[in-house]
DNA sequence: GGTAATTACATAGGCATGTTATATAGTTAG
DNA sequence: CTAACTATATAACATGCCTATGTAATTACC
């Protein structure tokens, strides 16, 4: 019923934690995110990681290219496929991404000063229920498309 | 106390959903979000709109021009001060905002799909306490810093 | 009341990150 | 062994942001 509303909150809500992140010079959105997907579940190929970030493929090779110069992952290659390269965090890599979420942490915190902390619970409950239904949602959509050509 | 996992939800969720509602390749974000505060305000001056979405002036000034082409905004002059551009929403800047919304709340529809009615209201009912919050944090930052000159 | 500092906005040039179209190398099918 | 497919890379371009700087209007002060 207010979903509309809430979806323009929701709108709204990532439009000012984006500028005000702003600090975040050092590492995208995507970055940080493709960072955490690795840490999560491992070594990935690029094809992988560009469908579960939802950029084309060419962006994430450019991404991997630029987080590989920076020594934050490494590309291996997969012994039964000769064509993909299989990323994988690098020790520096986590500890980068580890530094980077404390931050924004921090950040986070700050913005949400002030608010009671019953509040704050409710939003962080609602959040760790959210994104894992988000996350499974995405990747039914990738593969229903890679599946009907959409 | 796990402020810090909520946080690095919060930065994965943006980052989902920036991407995923990449339909919007007609208008960014900041530009939905500046049409929403001349809706929600009235008639703003380019340096209240910039501090308002944090960004820089020239970048606000350019995002208005684009704008003003496409004619969802009107830049009148202040009579009090001659330097001032005051923009100012049009009817069809109405419009075309009602008109994504639209398209944005269909969409965030799409992807809480599946989940229990309470859930997702329970998300927009912290979406609702937390964003105002949030906004009334950056306004003070904003209104510190010009005052502290930090 | 005229000059200096300030303020509001515009312009210029550059960078990061995304896109589509296409090339290349490895794999699978026949 | 060749054709078709798949995984990644490269090229050319677009967008949106930034910093540095220019210009016009306003305020402050002697």
């Amino acid at each position: 019923m207010d979903l509309d509303r809430s979806a323009n909150n929701l709108l709204d809500l990532v439009s000012l934690v984006v500028r005000g992140l702003s600090g975040n010079r050092d590492l995208s959105l995507t970055a940080i995110a493709t960072l955490g997907l690795l840490l999560r579940e491992g070594p990935q190929r690029i094809t992988v990681l560009a469908a579960a970030e939802g950029v084309s493929q060419p962006s994430m090779t450019q991404l991997v290219q630029r987080l590989e110069q920076r020594g934050l992952v490494t590309r291996g290659s997969d012994p039964s496929d000769g064509r993909v390269a299989l990323v994988s965090l690098t020790t520096e890599g986590k500890a980068a991404l580890a530094h980077r979420r404390e931050l924004n942490a921090e950040r986070i915190a700050e913005l949400l000063g002030g608010l009671p902390q019953a509040e704050v619970d409710a939003f962080g409950d609602a959040l760790a229920t959210v994104l894992p239904a988000i996350r499974a949602r995405l990747g039914a959509e990738t593969h229903a498309s890679s599946a009907a050509g959409k």
